[in-house]
DNA sequence: TTGAAAGCGCTAACAA
DNA sequence: TTGTTAGCGCTTTCAA
């Protein structure tokens, strides 16, 4: 069984008081007895249990992370990358991360409400926020600590950390502007979904820029796998009229664009541009390389988690 | 502040003793107390304090999962999966996953001790086995609770789950020589991992089997990564003999083979066959689409957990 | 059928 | 400088 403070005391003849005391430095407590808690409870191989502290300070010193999984096939890279990112800042500053897993939808709350109220966590981590949300609106409502990576629509009036996506999908426009492209096709992705909002924007705004048409059949919308991607590009490629250059919302959707494009014979880049968002590892490594915007993952995962 | 079974024991007029005992459906109590109690609980909104359960069961219903990040770009798809394996299973079974990053290395141990010491977890599931695993010797000789996902070099005296990596890898080259592939090159993987181990071993008995020689030459030592299977393969262009197949230890060298050859302007799956193993979706939609052997990882998740 | 009391391991107010 | 007491919220003897 594990040592606990009673068993120093008993051992030092002191009170548990006084051994805790002596524990935290406290200014109150001989310096040799101090020392010998100390190195009794070193000997003794005495760690603090973490639920009696935490039951006594009643807080969790626990950030929740709800992995919104979407299916078996979760491979979304974005998740791993921020989940490294909140581990190791929350590792430094002392804070344990309870993660689980649930896929958007009705039991989604649930998974909250029931951290929340049996007092599991201090306060939770949001991805992937939508224009409603009823996970910030629970939370805000409960007055519960959160903060999200992401905005939702109208006032936000929580802490979040984004990123500005209109003007990175801007950015990519221009790219393309500059470099003759004009028929530009896009792979939204869900409208509810902000930051996917907000690349629509962008992408809007960039063609509005450079006086290009806003061509309704040239915007699909994808689900951001690489699958869905790939899927869509094909019903793009059988339109009649081709659209030269292709805007993915996302890196996964641009990949699946270049399979579909090769698999037609298509030169990427020459015949039909792709871009990307979000600058994965294997955009760097498609061929050829997509052009893409650089979104830092992991340490916006340790900006919310700080 | 939080309802707890005092605030309850009030309202009713009872002890907290009846009330707890109403709560869990003991039949020491009667139908009317019981209805009453609990009626109550729901309309105060009552939910039990999780660490004070916890530390008067003296257990955590929470399962400790270290990840092995490497670096901020930390995106191999087989741990999102697998995270997601495991925390369906989890969630289900009534149980928190604490979830912590760290490196391999010197600092890793530590992970594991902070946490068996201040008693936060009951359990864990460790991955990416090394043949000789100080977390498992650890683990081992603590006399803690663990299950992991593959095995070690020698005895394997705990509970482990593991997949065929050796046959697995026959049946690639099975494949690849039934095609009439014979110069095959591997792209290995650190070999101090067991699953890279057992795959090695399948590629050196694959080629046994079909009395191919054995050529050193042929066989480079990647990392797992992307841009190291790209690195690797154009090491291996290099070489004034092409090999005419690939076989590389998982998908994401395998998609850095494939942009190696492509980019030397030779056909994949003609000129230089190319496989890889675990059948992530990169691998379904890579150009031209990936050989390679299913490993169900999220499935695999769930089974370590349970 | 119920309640008093003890205890899980810790911290903190208060007295000595 | 130290110890006593109380309490965090719960479960579990044991006695009534």
């Amino acid at each position: 069984m594990a040592v606990t403070l009673k068993d120093i005391a008993k051992r030092v003849g002191k009170s548990v008081t006084t051994v805790s005391r002596a524990l935290h430095d406290f200014n109150d407590v001989s310096p040799e007895t101090k020392e010998l808690v100390r190195q009794t409870a070193v000997e003794m191989g005495y760690y603090p249990s973490s639920f009696a502290q935490r039951l006594q300070k009643q807080k969790s010193d626990t950030i929740g992370f709800v992995l919104p999984t979407y299916g078996p096939r979760f491979t979304d890279p974005f998740f791993s990358e921020f989940l490294a990112g909140v581990g190791m800042k929350a590792g430094s500053l002392g804070f344990d991360i309870l993660v689980s897993t649930c896929p958007p939808g009705d039991q989604e709350l649930f998974s909250y409400q029931n951290k929340v109220q049996t007092r599991r966590v201090d306060g939770f981590i949001i991805v992937r926020t939508r224009k409603v949300d009823i996970r910030i609106e629970y939370l805000c409502q409960a007055g519960f600590p959160f903060v999200s990576f992401g905005r939702t629509e109208g006032p936000c009036n929580f802490s979040w950390v984004d990123e500005d996506g209109e003007s990175g999908m801007q950015m990519i426009i221009n790219h393309l502007v500059k470099r003759g492209f004009k028929r530009i096709a896009f792979l939204a992705a869900p409208d509810n979904l902000m930051f996917a909002h907000y690349r629509f924007n962008g992408f809007i705004n960039g063609l509005k820029t450079h006086n290009l048409p806003i061509d309704e059949s040239l915007i699909l919308h994808g689900d951001l796998t690489l699958r869905d991607g790939y899927a869509k590009t094909n019903t793009l490629l059988n339109l009649p009229e081709l659209p030269d250059a292709i805007v993915a919302s996302n890196d996964l959707m641009a990949i699946g664009a270049i399979s579909a494009v090769q698999e037609k014979g298509l030169k990427v880049g020459k015949d039909i541009a792709i871009t990307g968002f979000d600058d994965t590892t294997m955009a760097e490594h498609s061929h050829p390389p997509l052009t893409t915007v650089n979104q830092p993952v992991y340490k916006i995962g340790g900006m919310v988690t700080e």
